[in-house]
Formats: C-alpha cells, sequence, structure tokens
RNA sequence: GGAGGGUUGGCAGAGUGGUAAUGCAGCGGCUUGCUAAGCCGUGACGAUUAAAACCGUCCGCAGGUUCGAAUCCUGUACCCUCCGCCA
C-alpha cells in the first residue's frame, strides 16, 4: 500500500510505475475518490461535532432530542455515501504497486534484467551427463511416478538418501543463519486472508495461486515470507529492537495454475516444497535498506559458495518485479540438464508497502512513529536446489558427491547404488 | 464437538446509558548538595493547516437500538478454564 498523500504529490512516479510494472492502475480516479472523500469526511464531522454539543448538555430538552434525531437521520445517509466511497477508494488502492528505485531497469521482460555477477563456471564433464530425473529415480532418492499417483501432476516423494539430504540442506541453512543473528522460527502455513493481502501477494488476481482452505478464512501459504512478515502485524516496535532479522523455515504450496505445461518434469517446479526464508522487519530508512539488501544476498551467496555450486545475480527489470518490491535480485543456480541457470533464490525490498498493510510500525527515538521497512530473500528452498546438487556432481558411474558442508549433517559423502 | 469466563493505551487496571479513573514504564522538561528522589507534561489515527490549536474517530472486529453506547441487542474473531476426542 502507497501513502495516499504520496500519491497525491508524485502522481507521475505512480503512474510510471505502474505502466513499467505491466500494471493497469486508475491513477486519476484514485486522486478524485480521495478529493471525493475528504469532502465528505468533512461533512460528517461537522455533523458529528453538532450531535456531541447536543449530547454533552444535559438534561437535553425536547429540542435538542428533535435536532438529534434529524442528525442522526443526516448522518445515516452522509456516512452511507462516504462508505461507498471508502470502499471504492480502499478497493482502488491496493491495486497501485509499489515504486522501483532508481537504479531499477525498466523492461517488459527477462530480457531486460541485468547479470550483476557470476560465480564460478558452469560444470564441465568429461562424460555424458544425466539430468536429475535419471539420476534420482536410478540412485532411488525420489520416485516421481508414485508421486503422481499418489498426490496428482507435479507430486514426488523424496527417498532414502533424499529425503535425509533434503533435510541436511535445511538445518545446514537454519544453523547458518542462526549463527549470524537471526531468530529461527518455523512458521505456520495455515493463514488468514489479512496476511496474504499484507504480503502483498493479493489482490491482483493471484488469488488463483494460493490454495485455499474449505475455511474460509484460511489459505496455505507459499512462502514463509507471508507469517513470518506478519508476526508483528498490527504492533509498534521500537527503534532500538530493529533489525529485527528472522529465519523461517515452513512448507510451501502454491497451485502454479498459470504454469501449465511449464517445467513439467522433475523436481523444479511442484506444489508442494520446502523453504527456509530471510525475513527483516527494518526502520524507515533507503541506505540502511539498500545495506540490509545487500546482506541478505550475501547469506544466500556464501549458501551456494558453501555448497560449491555456480551461480549468477541478476537485477530484476520493472516487468519482472512483483507488485510490493522496491527492488529485487534473483539468484540463479548452474543447472547442467537445463544447460542454463535456473531460479533458486529471490532477494526483495518492500519498503513500507507491507508495513502499511499490516500495520507494522515502530517508534523511533525521538517518539515519532512510522512504518517499518521489510525485507525477505531465499534462503535455501528444496527439492529445486537438490537438482543443482544432483546434477552438478554427479560422476561418470552415476553417483553423487555430497557437498562437503552438507557431510555432518548427511553423515555420509556420496550417493551411489 | 460441548459448557462457562474474558478482550479497555507499551503494561497493569477501574468504569452497567450522559465528555474513558488510576498506577507503572518509556520519552521530554523543571527542581534539588548527598547512594536518589520529587514535580510538570506526554496515547494512536484522521481531517484541517505553512505548522499547530480547535475538531472528528478509536474500549477485539462488524452491525443494530438510542437525542446520546465501553456500557443494551445481534453476529463474529481471538484468548483462558473445564468436559469429550486425539498425534
Amino acid at each position: 500500500m502507497l501513502d495516499i498523500q504520496y500519491i497525491r504529490q508524485n502522481t507521475q512516479k505512480v503512474k510510471d510505475a505502474a505502466k513499467n510494472k505491466n500494471r493497469k492502475v486508475d491513477v486519476d480516479q484514485i486522486l478524485k475518490l480521495d478529493a471525493n472523500r475528504r469532502e465528505i469526511i468533512s461533512a460528517v464531522q461537522k455533523l458529528r461535532e453538532e450531535r456531541n454539543v447536543i449530547s454533552n448538555k444535559r438534561p437535553p430538552c425536547s429540542d435538542d432530542i428533535e435536532r438529534g434525531k434529524k442528525i442522526k437521520n443526516e448522518l445515516k445517509t452522509v456516512e452511507k455515501n462516504l462508505k461507498e466511497v471508502e470502499d471504492e477508494f480502499n478497493k482502488l488502492m491496493l491495486y497501485v504497486p509499489n515504486v522501483p528505485l532508481d537504479d531499477v531497469p525498466i523492461g517488459k521482460d527477462s530480457t531486460s534484467n541485468v547479470e550483476l555477477k557470476k560465480w564460478g563456471t558452469p560444470t564441465e564433464f568429461d562424460f555424458e551427463p544425466k539430468d536429475h530425473i535419471e539420476l534420482g529415480t536410478n540412485l532411488d532418492i525420489f520416485d516421481l511416478d508414485r508421486g503422481s499417483k499418489i498426490s496428482g501432476f507435479r507430486g514426488y516423494f523424496l527417498k532414502n538418501q533424499g529425503a535425509i539430504l533434503h533435510m541436511a540442506m535445511m538445518f545446514y541453512t537454519m544453523k547458518k543463519l542462526t549463527e549470524k543473528g537471526f531468530t529461527p522460527f518455523i512458521a505456520p502455513t495455515v493463514v488468514k486472508t489479512f496476511t496474504l493481502f499484507g504480503s502483498g501477494h493479493f489482490p491482483w488476481g493471484s488469488e488463483q495461486d494460493v490454495y485455499s482452505l474449505n475455511d474460509e478464512d484460511s489459505y496455505l501459504a507459499g512462502t514463509a515470507e507471508i507469517p513470518v512478515t506478519a508476526y508483528h502485524s498490527g504492533e509498534t516496535l521500537n527503534e532500538s529492537d530493529l533489525p529485527k532479522k528472522y529465519v523461517g523455515f515452513s512448507p510451501c504450496y502454491r497451485r502454479e495454475a498459470g504454469a501449465y505445461g511449464k517445467d513439467t518434469k522433475g523436481l523444479y517446479r511442484v506444489h508442494e516444497f520446502w523453504k527456509i526464508e530471510q525475513v527483516v522487519i527494518g526502520k524507515n530508512d533507503l541506505d540502511e535498506a539498500i545495506q540490509i539488501h545487500e546482506e541478505l544476498q550475501k547469506n544466500a551467496e556464501e549458501i551456494l559458495q558453501e555448497l560449491n555450486l555456480p551461480y549468477r545475480q541478476l537485477l530484476m527489470c520493472t516487468g519482472e518485479m512483483g507488485e510490493p518490491q522496491h527492488k529485487k535480485y534473483d539468484i540463479e543456480t548452474w543447472m547442467p540438464s537445463r544447460n542454463a541457470y535456473g531460479e533458486t533464490h529471490s532477494n526483495s525490498i518492500m519498503g513500507e508497502f507491507q508495513a502499511r498493510r499490516l500495520e507494522i510500525k515502530y517508534k523511533t527515538k525521538d517518539n515519532k512513529v512510522n512504518y517499518c521497512f521489510t525485507y525477505n530473500n531465499t534462503a535455501i528452498a528444496s527439492p529445486r536446489i537438490l537438482i543443482a546438487i544432483i546434477e552438478n556432481f554427479q560422476q561418470k558411474d552415476g553417483s553423487i558427491k555430497i557437498p562437503e558442508v552438507l557431510v555432518p549433517f548427511t553423515g555420509f559423502d556420496v550417493i551411489k547404488k
């Protein structure tokens, strides 16, 4: 959510932001409703003031009671009118996307993303490499056929050392970030609707991507960003306690409704996976925002470097950004079977966009109240990251070498038949 | 699943139809020659504004009754206690 005052003062910027993010927003209509809304508010306030004056005279005389009855009726009409205008206004406000920072490249699609960095080099093999499906199936570390038999399209079982490797990844990552001062969370994934509006996943027509439970107000979260960011919703924090650095583990559920026919094979795009997410709640400060964003980036890269996986860092263009984001980096990790880098991490500055929707505020040192900034970045998401591990570390004999840092957690250093 | 109790500012806690007590904490100021204390001020949001004051709203949330609602009525969310079931 943007500040209506900001929209009034930076109308063109907001219009450009929507256009560059490929969104249609009628900003002029919002401003019209806003003017209308404020006019009605004044009228309502005047009537209420008069009512208060009368009702504070005690006991009321019969003239007062008559006038009171009239005010009551007038208020009923005007307040109804106000509610209609405000409902419409609030609805439109939910569709205004956040404004990209100045260094974000403008562009419609992935061709406008900027590659900022490459680490490592794409793995070269002196034999014909296999894809993770063949490798994993041969080693019996996951089972896709029975996965879809039981769970449906995109279903899978992780099995044997595959299951252990997955858990090892998770625990290694959780431990690493906790040692960096992040507070570890295991977050709920059954969440109320307000959290999805709060994080900015709703509206925009994205409701179809989220699993809805029969219970009307419950959804399955697609990322721990949703519950963990909402953790402090409705609260006023102290500046001295900021930034709050959280690392949340959770299962993630995604309908992938818009992705039929895309990445249909293997473990790349699945309905149900596990992710460890870095979430930071900081103060309202753009300089600090850049610094925290880079820090979250460094944490993710460190993990990939310790796993020895080749990756690249992208600065995402406006058209590839989500609505709530000021600025976004993606990390793509080398996946030999795709002969390309595949997205494994996503790192965003949300500014006060989510905090406004979730009412996360803080008291500054001079006792003023301000909205927080929020951030999130993947730490690790599995099983997608397993594709990179399995394919990059495959050996000629079809076995898979386990990255050294994971061995203390797996208890084995190679997966073979 | 059933029964009962509760939700008031950062925290504690009064208030059963007529302007929401009080205490503690935090912040700001004043005062004082004795381990420190005392005194004064200070809620959030909105509208207006150059900024403010005045004003309006806020007693979990949403409606309703009333000239007037924290208080009465209806619905609903969450918390607590007990019973039942249960990994």
